[in-house]
DNA sequence: AATAAGCTCAACCGCTCTGCG
DNA sequence: ACGCAGAGCGGTTGAGCTTAT
């Protein structure tokens, strides 16, 4: 009865995304900014349906993508996002702006679901073996709403009250912090996380973009470089080599229209929730924990809500404005 | 060294949401 | 108020890669 896949048209290409479509992909949307995806395919002359430029752009392309090995902090994270807002990756993600939601669904499904789970065994022993992924998807979906999908309160009043929440976590910690001696020295940046560059007024997505898709392509373009498999091989080599020292958006005046685009999304993202990771994790912590969980918390608060706050603020509030916060 | 089993992750599919005429 | 089209989201799949036997 619906209307058809959008896909469906013959003619439409599938698979892999071959470096050339990767590139026409990234110049349309340097020119254009992303969005109006329908119009892609027609204007680029790419042989793909518009749903999948859309992702491939979401997914691989868009600037500060952070590939790789997720940190012990974002792993935490994610955690307690996840019991807080169920399997809503796109909110997730929002909070992780340089991770995509469908790698954070991915490393979810294959990492941290395994290891709450061993977790969870470890502590309650063989009663509820099976149960135990239940207690934590099904706490989450508890969290989330009975229902499961979706809270069980209308959408805009559930953030909302999540919201309040927050708000009341915020002062909290604002409280809490402000015992701190003195936050910048409580926030020394760690070789590791790149907190945005200070200087970020002039800085565009678009030039780490351009930086990584030329990262990318040279991947691609070496005869020989890591075996048959093009976008995947160097995507997963030479995106990975660079995650953890990726300055991201280093660059400046690349494409500022789309930059408006882009960096306008991690940007909005962190407009539109400004509470970001420990707040919620306390809100985690108040309402959402399913009793079962207390093995499982002391690992998720040891260093998330304790004194591990300021790796996670810095770790995760980077793409955020810290004057978001207070 | 060969094969099987397990794992990872990019991409697809179908559904829902949202904006517009 | 209604219907349509486009965009976005979450679940699922499957090819390729890695590890174990």
């Amino acid at each position: 009865m619906g209307r058809p896949p959008c896909c469906d048209k013959v003619g439409v290409k599938k698979g892999p995304w071959t470096p050339e479509e990767d590139l026409m992909l990234v110049s349309y949307v340097q020119e254009h900014g992303p969005g109006n995806w329908r119009a892609v395919p027609t204007n680029t002359g790419l042989m793909r349906c518009s749903k999948s430029c859309r992702l491939r752009w979401t997914n691989y392309l868009r600037p500060g993508i952070k590939r790789g090995n997720f940190t012990d902090q974002e792993e935490k994270l994610i955690i307690h996002l996840q019991a807080l807002l169920g399997n809503r990756w796109a909110a997730i993600a929002s909070y992780l702006p340089e991770r995509t939601d469908n790698d954070i669904k991915n490393y979810w499904n294959t990492h941290l679901k395994k290891k709450l789970k061993k977790m969870q065994a470890g502590e309650g022993g063989g009663g509820d073996g099976d149960g135990a992924a239940g207690a934590s998807e099904g706490g989450a979906v508890a969290t989330a709403g009975a229902g499961g999908k979706r809270p069980a309160v209308p959408k805009g009043q559930w953030e909302r009250r999540l919201q309040t929440d927050i708000h009341t976590a915020r002062q909290a910690l604002r409280d809490a912090l402000s015992l701190e001696p003195s936050p910048s020295a409580s926030a020394p940046p760690p070789a590791k996380v790149e907190p945005l560059p200070a200087t970020a007024p002039g800085y565009t997505t678009y030039a780490s973009s351009a930086e990584n898709i030329a990262r990318l392509l040279e991947g691609w373009l070496r005869p020989g470089s890591g075996g048959g498999k093009g976008p995947e091989a160097s995507g997963s080599t030479s995106t990975t080599a660079t995650t953890q020292q990726r300055p991201q958006c280093s660059g400046e005046g690349a494409a500022s229209a789309s930059a408006s685009h882009s960096g306008g999304a991690p940007a909005n993202a962190a407009a539109q929730t400004p509470e970001c990771s420990t707040e919620t994790s306390k809100v985690a912590g108040a309402g959402a924990a399913p009793p079962a969980f207390s093995m499982l918390e002391s690992w998720l608060l040891d260093d998330g809500m304790g004194h591990g706050e300021d790796g996670l603020m810095t770790d995760v509030v980077p793409l955020g404005d810290p004057s978001e916060f207070f």
